[in-house]
DNA sequence: ATATTATGTGAATGAATAATCACAAGAGGT
DNA sequence: ACCTCTTGTGATTATTCATTCACATAATAT
């Protein structure tokens, strides 16, 4: 038998593992006996901690919201330039990715979009939010001369989340056949002949 | 009973059920049962057609490949300038997503990708070719005078690409909340002044 | 020490799903 | 008219999945 653990450390432990499940398998296979295996404890104790597959949908939406798309603001709220602000934005997100592929796998799941209306509500929010901090930073570049001007701040936003969305999903579904970070520097120099 | 009818013509019908049930509630729904009630015919009646469910994704992929992707390389051959082809494909590629939803969903599905490895390479050489297609017109845009010098003709069509993705992302995540075709005029309109 | 509560688990249940099968019935050739 | 091949279907099967339940055991309060 299992060691107990207060049902806070267990949900915690039960989040990573969902997690872990979803960057290795993808939302498809996230189920109750795949999180189970994942964390090491029996099918039974999942619920004893959460009441259904739906609450634990949830907490990892919580999980990913608060502590990844947080990042993009505290960076944003930073004092650097506006042009290395978005660097380290953009390669921080480039990095989590690489280390969580569960997170855009889940964010941007079908199943998540279309069975869980609320849920989708919630994430299509923080990705507004993180669309809008990163507008913020693209006209603060424009103002300061960094960046030049004529370009629309969101529309370049989009644009740059678009690239990190797309590289992504190529990563992902060649199966991790090339080098990321290579990819992301090539895409960011080039971002920097477009934008200045 | 339904009406007897070939099965070449059978086929292309459950594709098309398949590629409606994925458009409207994603590959996760994508069951027999589903696509049988969406051509309007029998479950056993898919068999007699089909193998079996990977033979309808295959079926599904090549559809997608071959009728969609091709566009692009015939815009792509034609005599006008390259902006003006960027452009053509850039409408045509969100005309398309709007009117089958089903496409990105499919290409880009994380049960595709991790659950189908074969078709997911297929997916991923075809993807490749249509980069390949528009990094084409946009190092003609370079040569011509049309787009800044300076500029990486592959990464700018990974940027565009992330671009329309990302945009077609978001619209399905929202359900389909906001005015697409606005939505891209607008970001055409930056990318624009990005390249030139 | 004992009672109570919280945590852990194997077994069982019911629903959904992919696939098969025996049989029905139309189409086309002879 | 008869035969054969193709197409169509309801019923069935085996599997997977989410969830529940009775029971076991550790932690904590009294």
């Amino acid at each position: 038998m299992l060691e107990k653990k207060s049902t806070n450390i267990r949900k915690e432990e039960i989040v990573q593992a969902a997690l872990e499940v979803v960057g290795r398998k993808g939302v498809r296979a996230l189920t109750i006996s795949a999180i189970a295996a994942s964390a090491g404890m029996s099918e039974a104790n999942i619920y004893r901690h959460f009441n259904g597959k739906d609450e634990i949908y949830s907490a990892l939406a919580d999980f990913i919201g608060s502590s990844v798309m947080g990042k993009a603001a505290t960076i944003a709220g930073g004092s650097r330039r506006p042009l290395e602000k978005l660097e380290t934005i953009f390669f921080s997100h480039i990095a989590l990715i690489t280390e969580h592929p569960g997170i855009p796998r889940f964010v941007f799941s079908d199943d998540i979009h279309l069975g869980h209306r609320i849920l989708a509500e919630t994430l299509a929010l923080r990705i507004g939010n993180y669309i809008e901090t990163i507008t913020g930073v693209i006209a603060a570049g424009v103002s300061e001369g960094e960046l030049k001007p004529g370009i629309s701040p969101r529309e370049t936003a989009l644009t740059l989340l678009g690239m990190i969305q797309f590289t992504a999903l190529r990563w992902t579904m060649s199966n991790a056949s090339f080098d990321i970070r290579h990819e992301a520097e090539k895409l960011w120099a080039n971002f920097l002949v477009l934008v200045r």
